[in-house]
DNA sequence: CTACAGAAAACTGTCAACAGTTTGCAATTT
DNA sequence: AAATTGCAAACTGTTGACAGTTTTCTGTAG
C-alpha cells in the first residue's frame, strides 16, 4: 500500500508542475500566502524560476483539492472557509473517522495494537509533563496512523483533504487545543475499542472524538446548537 | 444554495479550460473514452479546436476529481477502479449517505417531506409497471434531492465525486439493478424516518440502503465477506 | 473635496513553437 | 528465428509571446 504511493509521489515530483503543486500547497498551508488573497501567476512563476504554464496547471490541481478558488479573468484566490464550512467539514470528518475506527477494529493486527498503545503512552507522558510541543506531533501521527491502517485508501484521501481545508480556517488555533487530558481519555477509549476488536464500539469512540472537537469549535464561536451536541453519530 | 452553484457553473463555463473540463468529463463518464486508455492531448485539442494548454489544465483538474491519472512523460490515462476500490467507495458512501439522512431529518421542511413522498409515489408507480426507463432517472433524482437538501455542501461535493468514480467501474451494470421493489421498500423507510424527524433512524435507514447496494456488489463478485454483511454502520 | 470618465498598466487566457522523453519500428546480430 | 540495438516518429513538458479583460491611476467636472 505504501510502495505505489511512494512511487507515485516520486513520479509526481519529477514533473515541474507537480513540484509546483506541492510547493504552492505547502506555502498556502503554512500561511505564507494569506487566505482571501489573490495569487499572482507571474510572481509565482518568477519565484520558482519557471514559466506560467506549469504554475497554472498546479493551481488547477489545487483548485480540485479545494485550497484555492478560480474566478475567470480575475485570478485564483486562497480559499477562506467560513465557520459554517468548518462545521460542515467536522460533520463529515466525524463519520469518516468513525468509519476508520470501525474498519481498523475489524482488521487490526497485534503489531498495530502495540503501536497504538505506544502512541497512547507517549501522549500520556507528554500530557503529564504539559509538554505541548511533543504532544502535538504525536497526536497528529496517532490520527494519521489510524487513517492509514484502516485500509481504505479512498477514506484516507478524503479525510486528508478535509484536514487540509480545515487548515485554511482562520480560527484553527481555537480548535487545536482542547485539553490534553480530555483528549487522551478519548484516545484511550478508541485504542481499547480497537484492541477489543469491537467495530461498533470503535466507530462510536472515533466518531465521538471528532464530534467533541466540533462541539469545542461551536462553543468557541458561541454558536451552540439548539440541543446540546448529540454524540455517537 | 443553488444560486452560487449555478453562478460558479456559469463562470466556469466561460473559461475555455472550464468548458473542456466539463466536456472531457462527460465524454469519460459516457464511456466515449474507455477506461485504461491513454488520452492524447493533441487529439483532444484538435477535436475541440483549441491549443493544448487548456486541454492540459482541464486534465489536471480531472486528475483532482480522480477520473484520470497522470503519469509523467507518458500521458494521462482514464482511471479504471478495481473491485477493491469500488468496495472502498461503497463503505465511504455508506457513512456519507447516512450522515445526509441524519442531517436532513434534523432540518427537513414540510415542503421537502412532500417532495420526498412525491418521488416515492412516482417510483412505486414505475416499479408496479416495471417501467425501468422511468424508474432509473427518478431514483437518481431522489438521491440527488436528499444530498442537496441535507444542507451540507461539503458532504454533497464528496458524495458526488464518489459517484462519478463509481461510474468508471467497469461492472457498474451489476450494481445498478437490484430489484425495484426491494429498493423501494428501503426508500420508504428512509422517507418515513425523515418525515418522523428521527435523525438516528434516518441515518440508519440511509446507511443501510447503501450498505445493501454494497452487499449486492459483493455477492455479484462472489467475494462474500467472512461474516454476512453487517448493516447499520 | 468628491465623483466620474477615460486612459494606461497589470494581469489572465490562449496559442504556437521548441526541447526532451518515450515508444514503436527496423536493421543487425546471435 | 529470436533477441537486441539503434534510429525515427510521436508525444509530453515547457517556454515566450500575443490578445482580451480587469484593475488602477489620473485628470476633469461638479
Amino acid at each position: 500500500m505504501t510502495i505505489p504511493d511512494d512511487a507515485l509521489t516520486i513520479l509526481r515530483t519529477r514533473s515541474l508542475s507537480g513540484v509546483l503543486e506541492r510547493e504552492i500547497e505547502r506555502a498556502i498551508l503554512a500561511g505564507e500566502i494569506p487566505p482571501g488573497k489573490r495569487v499572482n501567476e507571474n510572481h509565482l512563476a518568477i519565484r520558482f524560476g519557471t514559466s506560467r504554464g506549469p504554475v497554472r496547471e498546479a493551481l488547477r490541481a489545487l483548485e480540485g483539492l479545494g485550497l484555492v478558488e478560480l474566478i475567470p479573468n480575475r485570478g485564483v484566490f486562497i480559499r477562506q472557509p467560513a465557520v459554517e464550512e468548518a462545521i460542515e467539514i467536522y460533520d463529515v470528518r466525524t463519520v469518516l473517522f468513525g468509519l476508520a475506527g470501525k474498519l481498523l477494529a475489524e482488521r487490526v493486527s497485534e503489531a498495530e495494537v502495540a503501536r497504538l498503545r505506544d502512541y497512547l503512552e507517549q501522549m500520556e507522558a507528554a500530557a503529564r509533563h504539559r509538554d505541548f510541543d511533543s504532544y502535538y506531533p504525536l497526536n497528529l501521527a496517532f490520527h494519521e496512523f489510524i487513517i492509514d491502517a484502516c485500509g481504505n485508501g479512498t477514506l484516507a484521501a478524503q479525510y486528508r483533504g478535509l484536514v487540509k481545508k480545515l487548515h485554511l480556517f482562520r480560527a484553527r488555533s481555537l480548535v487545536q487545543g482542547g485539553g490534553l487530558e480530555v483528549s487522551n481519555s478519548e484516545h484511550r477509549e478508541m485504542v481499547e475499542a480497537i484492541a477489543a476488536r469491537d467495530p461498533e464500539r470503535a466507530q462510536r469512540a472515533h466518531s465521538d472524538h471528532v464530534a467533541r472537537a466540533k462541539a469545542r469549535l461551536l462553543a468557541a464561536y458561541g454558536k451552540a446548537e439548539a440541543q446540546p451536541p448529540r454524540l455517537t453519530n
